[in-house]
DNA sequence: CCCACAAATGTTACCGATAACATTTATTTT
DNA sequence: AAAATAAATGTTATCGGTAACATTTGTGGG
């Protein structure tokens, strides 16, 4: 057992001893002072707090087999985008005495099974998987686990347990309408690798059949992909005009891409839209202040949080909730590049 | 005690007694596969797998009195900032079996107390603290509880263990130094609100002092304190000018408002740096690829990760690091906007 | 003044792992 | 081959809380 030497930590029942009482009365004193008598309770509130003791969570936890914690993985924390969803699931999460532990898989689907793992491991109360891919393993283990997991981002047509989120098959196809409808036919389009990446594939997929219901298509060659990062949105951006020096709309599914492309408009003297008109596919603060500001999809991520939150609190709390499935739909903001 | 229907899991024992032998061999098999004779750890991995045994790291925990746990608190999580030294910190972390923990204070000290108070409740083993002011119980209780903490971003003339950062001073000085040495001699400032946050009162401190060192003043008028964001960052300059029309350079102690001030110097038809020259204070893809790219100052922020996380492993392995208080200093990097 | 019942507190067993020590089995030394 | 040493496994007590049940104390009704 852990007959260690180090440890010099008061105990519940060193409290206990101190107040004059047993440890399960310090233990009812610290959860439900209403249980005990409010002289006792004084007395008892006055030891913790003389001495600093700190409960320790983890025999909690052990004892009554549940822990108030709750993960979420992010493919990468470098991306201010989830910061909207961690705060919408804050405020849900906070004020019921839950915390959040938030990791970076880094794009990894080994490194998200090894965190998952060790999530599990930990006995989290609930799982929030943003945007990832999972090994077939991580899907079994999360499912056996029977912990509340929720997918968030695309959705899912076999999500692992419950999905939040929205279609970016629809939000591709919805950037294509919005360009067709501003006049333009001749489009570009450029993101990441696809490859692994459902999300940008829906996108794409969604952009080409939007263009093919108009009765358009998309020049193979102009559809670019790069690495991530301002100088790459230029980058592509240059390819594609050297592909098509007459492209009148190029789509980039990615915020950070188009915000690159726009500067390099700025530097060639390209007039954004009158020559050439930009769609980005996430809105942010960038996207809104750029000169000219940057026609976007905007994700409501906030809310996202917000669901994904009270569904894993309603399982939590023993309720199935009605929708496991939640579509928060997305809303196509026009600015001054289209 | 806890005694749960619920919990229809698998213990150790359960897989000990499917495998036939004790609690003890599967323990160690799991831990130390060594000290297992090879043909019983097959045995024992065989169970593992076909069961799906995931070991309660709680029970572990507690009984070994020790956690693989190491938890972060940045005041916003939606500033990418911090991603880097994340990267850094896990980047020392990950290999070793220790998992992050990150959460966000919101930039509030109360909510920050109540973090760290799970934290430690957690008996988490170790904890590093960016850019936040603590309140006196926190830091108490921080040092009560023993765990190695590093406090990193500012360097602190009073830290509560161990400190990473560089100095804010040191830098303030270096962009009025920058600044003066390209000839410009009427200057500006903008920053967020400074109350409250030593890092920025640190840099507007350096700023005024390299000013004066040369013979230079600040008018107090164009000292600006404004909300964050790219618009607030385009209204702070917007005041400045109106203030003196022939302030010659602005130092925004923030690298969003100088992105927002350079957007509004391209809407005004302001030639930077020909006009007025911009510096930002803290360097990233933006300010890298803004046009005209920013002068900056760089902190080295993956490197902050990676100290502050071999200072916290080296305490937790009885190691007295050397120093406990580390200057990963900083560089000037001049661009366009200068 | 006794009994029923609620309020306040205590007792006990145990959550699921592990450290320390004990025991058995295999290997080597003299 | 007996003794000494190492390798492999087992036994026991326990980490610090909590659920369930037991007990004591307090209250009101008849």
């Amino acid at each position: 057992m852990g007959k260690k030497k180090t440890s010099f930590n008061i105990s519940m029942s060193d409290v206990a001893k101190l107040a004059g009482v047993s440890a399960m009365t310090v233990s009812r004193a610290l959860r439900f002072p209403d249980l005990v008598q409010p002289e006792t309770l004084k007395r008892i509130k006055t030891v913790v707090d003389t001495v600093g003791y700190v409960p320790n969570r983890i025999a909690a936890n052990l004892s009554s087999d549940r822990t108030t914690q709750i993960a979420l993985i992010v493919p990468s924390l470098g991306n201010a985008l989830y910061s909207d969803m961690i705060q919408g699931i804050s405020s849900v999460l906070q004020p019921q005495g839950y915390q959040l532990m938030v990791s970076d898989s880094g794009y990894s689907e080994e490194l998200e099974e090894k965190l998952i793992s060790a999530y599990i491991s930990h006995r989290v109360c609930g799982i929030v998987l943003h945007n990832t891919q999972h090994t077939l393993r991580t899907r079994q283990a999360l499912k056996a686990s029977g912990i509340p997991c929720v997918e968030t981002g695309n959705l899912q047509s076999n999500p692992i347990d419950m999905n939040v989120g929205y279609s970016n098959y629809k939000a591709g196809l919805a950037i294509a309408e919005h360009l067709i409808s501003m006049g333009y036919s001749r489009m570009g389009f450029a993101s990441l690798e696809v490859k692994n990446n459902i999300r940008l594939r829906e996108r794409r997929r969604g952009f080409i059949a939007g263009l093919k219901k108009a009765g358009l298509s998309l020049n193979p060659e102009l559809i670019v992909v790069c690495e991530g990062g301002l100088k790459n949105g230029a980058l592509a951006l240059e390819k594609i005009l050297k592909t098509d020096p007459n492209v009148q709309a190029v789509f980039f599914a990615g915020d950070v891409l188009a915000a690159g492309a726009i500067f390099e408009c700025q530097k060639r003297g390209i007039k954004v839209p009158a020559h050439l008109a930009i769609v980005a596919s996430d809105d942010n603060d960038l996207m809104r202040n750029i000169i000219p500001s940057l026609s976007t999809v905007h994700f409501p991520r906030y809310e996202i949080g917000v669901k994904s939150a009270q569904l894993i609190l309603e399982r939590i709390n023993g309720v199935s909730p009605k929708h496991t499935k939640i579509d928060v739909g997305f809303t196509v903001i026009r600015r001054e590049s289209t």
